[in-house]
DNA sequence: TAAATAAAAGATAAAAAACTCTTTTATTTA
DNA sequence: TAAATAAAAGAGTTTTTTATCTTTTATTTA
């Protein structure tokens, strides 16, 4: 198994979508839209890219947009308390949240893989950790440069 | 984002790997060696890449295999002892571990990313549980059939 | 209304992951 | 020693993911 870049729990689509809307979500409470290129260069992200994960995420309502000149990306004050698990579920869809953990089409209780209990509990802090954390919960850290979203 | 079998926290390859090891471990303890064949059947999967999984694992020593009649693959009492993670480690590599969630290039403490803390707990959650998961440890389960490998 | 701006959409392209097939090598046993 | 068995190795193919490029549509402002 060859490694260039390390892969992580979640694909580097989501990766660059839970970023981006982080940034975006900082720019929303200083009261700007952002646009794609400057959303790609401060996350580290391919622009083009890119702009097809904000399409989706902007189709599914997840973000706002608009077009022409001082338009952008942004998010309401609405969507600064959504969790990031919406965006999560929309990019990866569910079975983060309900799938096995060693692949069974099933996680089940009466039919359990070895790793099951464990896995569980793995599971359930995933999701708490995305519950948990709204799309503006960081602003103030990003704000003041205390947190990261480039490489 | 199209998805017809789930998407886990771990690569099919390294699920099948997972399972796999699981399956050759229970008829070890049970004394037999065990071929591709009735592993893929067992396990639900693709035998020829099966085959070129183990042969990984068995280049890097985490299992054992023999050739001809009677042969097949399997690992020893000593195999029996070594932490889940092992295989993992070798299928996924170290990102897994050390990575950052939100697909930054380091993870660090002087240089967090939004996710930081709430991920290195995870993170250390699934270290743990594939490190405390021995090869051997769920033979009894799985022979008294209380333990599921197949979808 | 014309020019500039910026996202949306669509069509490809490249890379990686998942999967298959064929040939070779080693081992056993009859 | 010949036949059978089973893994190893190598060379593909297919599918999915990641990334790029081009054209279109909408909006703003000068
Ligand atoms: S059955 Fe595998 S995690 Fe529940
Ligand atoms: S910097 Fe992202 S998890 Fe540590």
């Amino acid at each position: 198994m060859h490694l260039d870049e390390p892969m992580g729990i979640f694909s580097k689509t989501c990766e660059y979508a839970m970023r981006a809307v982080f940034y975006i979500a900082q720019k929303s409470e200083e009261g700007q839209k952002v646009g794609i290129r400057e959303i790609a260069l401060h996350i580290n992200s391919p622009e083009p890219f890119l702009a097809k994960i904000l399409q989706k995420l902007s189709k599914d309502g997840l973000i706002l947009s608009s077009k022409g000149p001082n338009g952008g990306f942004y998010v309401d004050s609405g969507g600064l308390q959504r969790p990031l698990a919406d965006i999560v579920r929309a990019i990866e869809g569910d079975s983060i949240f309900t799938g096995c953990g060693m692949g069974l089409s099933y996680c089940s209780e009466s039919n359990p893989c070895p790793l099951h209990e464990d896995f569980k509990k793995v599971r359930g802090q995933i999701v708490v950790m995305l519950q948990n954390t709204l799309i503006g919960k960081f602003n103030e850290g990003l704000i003041a440069g205390q947190l990261t979203l480039n490489k």
